[in-house]
DNA sequence: TCTAAAAGACAAATAAACTTTACTTTTATG
DNA sequence: CATAAAAGTAAAGTTTATTTGTCTTTTAGA
């Protein structure tokens, strides 16, 4: 799965921690998501979307090898 | 967090059992989440988005009370 | 260049998603 | 009504997200 995660935030500017605090979860967490190294919940999804003022599927989409 | 999956199914016209098996889960994920038991990962709520053809936030929308 | 903020990384512990199995209840249809 | 498919439920076990803490590396600006 990809996201876009990084360019949204550079777009608004700002932090990982600030985003983490927004969304209510820990600066780890987004580090994580960030770089690939785990999947959020869709709530989290949902909570980072409505942050940066867009789609869930802006942010994050399917990568080919998520279907094998 | 709200969902239509069941919505979703009924306008496709497919069983908890067959969205199961297109996205590579089992029934009771299926069904645990569209009865609000458990929120699923980004991941699986993109494949689902795909089997219906339509967008994660069509389907999966905050409540209220997520942010509390 | 120095320094501080931001980002990356890692490990141990906990919470939650997801699986498997198995049983009950509901719903559609003969 | 009878029956089968679909849906709901539940418990035990596995995997993975998320937290907390800590430490290193990168980046931006004085």
């Amino acid at each position: 799965m990809k996201n876009s995660l990084k360019v949204e935030r550079a777009k608004q500017n700002i932090t990982q921690a600030e985003l983490a605090e927004k969304v209510g979860v820990s600066r780890q967490t987004i580090n994580s998501i960030e770089i690939g190294k785990f999947v959020p919940s869709t709530l989290l999804a949902l909570k980072i979307a409505f942050v940066f003022g867009t789609t869930v599927d802006e942010i994050f989409a399917l990568a080919e090898t998520d279907w094998t």
